[in-house]
DNA sequence: ACCTCCCTGGCC
DNA sequence: GGCCAGGGAGGT
């Protein structure tokens, strides 16, 4: 599903299709789909006869900026993807908002259970829509273990809920955020502020580790293939996952047996044995 | 800081 | 035929 590390891969993937390009038209196909927007045809209004610049990324939503300061934000939420085409292609279903290019090429975003969506925005939106609600990246800017010490200060909420929290550092969800704590060694449900200075560095360590794995395998395409790479390949990390998923299975370090429970409603994957 | 909702394919 | 998956927003 993506996270960071498969909206990064799709931000890679998507570079070469789209910057430089001018988008020429716009079909949104369903409108929910536009969203966070006072007026839905805002999208298409704002995005079309604009040259894309080169693409951003904060947390999980991908960044298009576009000539004269209007950003076209994507977010895939939880079975979005995003696919490169040709015109004469067939449309897959599921596939919600079209964009054209100059170039001959489209891009389409596929979206079944429509969690994801686009909108156009102006920088003082864009300010508003993303950095009063999301905290540093998890990848370009971790902070350090001493600055997590002070957000997570006297937390007693679980250590994964806050991972989730973007709020705290923005990118993690349910998959990554299992295998940082596993790589770590720490329990989900342990209250975050009962972290000790030691942990903290080990939990701060494990973040960037293990996000670039996952980029460097395209990211993880679960069996539903709900996440697809833009070109329609699988991302492969779910062969190298260490948690997530894994209930019942030994543990690849200790050989311990991976256990799942709720936390907040979402699943965890972890190891008794090895995450203290 | 918690709960509910959105949505649909896939599974029991 | 009902339930589950879950990111993020909204409400209490």
């Amino acid at each position: 599903m993506p996270e960071l590390p498969e909206v990064e891969a799709t931000r890679r993937h998507l570079g070469p299709v789209l910057e430089g390009a001018t988008i020429i038209e716009v079909i949104v196909r369903r409108l929910r789909m536009v969203r966070r927007q006072e007026r839905p045809g805002d999208f298409g209004d704002r995005v079309t006869g604009r040259r894309i610049r080169p693409l951003g990324r904060r947390g999980k939503y991908l960044l298009a900026p576009l000539e004269g300061d209007i950003t076209w934000v994507t977010h895939l939420g939880m079975s979005g993807r995003m696919s490169v085409n040709t015109r004469e292609d067939p449309e897959l279903p599921h596939t919600n908002v079209v964009v054209r290019l100059d170039s001959g090429a489209e891009v389409r975003m596929v979206d079944p259970r429509t969690f994801g969506f686009v909108a156009a925005y102006t920088p003082e939106e864009l300010v508003v829509a993303l950095n009063d609600r999301i905290g540093p990246d998890a990848y370009e800017s971790l902070p350090s273990s001493r600055r997590l010490a002070d957000l997570l200060a006297g937390r007693v909420a679980p250590i994964k809920a806050l991972l989730l929290d973007q709020r705290v550092v923005s990118g993690l969800g349910n998959i990554y955020a299992d295998e940082i704590l596993h790589r770590a060694g720490i329990r989900p449900d342990r209250p975050a502020g009962s972290l000790d200075a030691t942990e903290l560095k080990a939990l701060r360590a494990a973040i960037r580790p293990v996000l670039a794995a996952g980029l460097s395998h395209g990211g993880t395409s679960l069996d539903d293939l709900a996440y697809l790479l833009p070109d329609g390949r699988a991302g492969d990390y779910v062969t190298r996952l260490r948690a997530y998923g894994r209930e019942g299975e030994a543990c690849r370090r200790c050989g311990g047996t991976i256990v799942r429970t709720v936390i907040r409603a979402r699943s965890s994957f972890w190891c008794p044995r090895c995450q203290a």
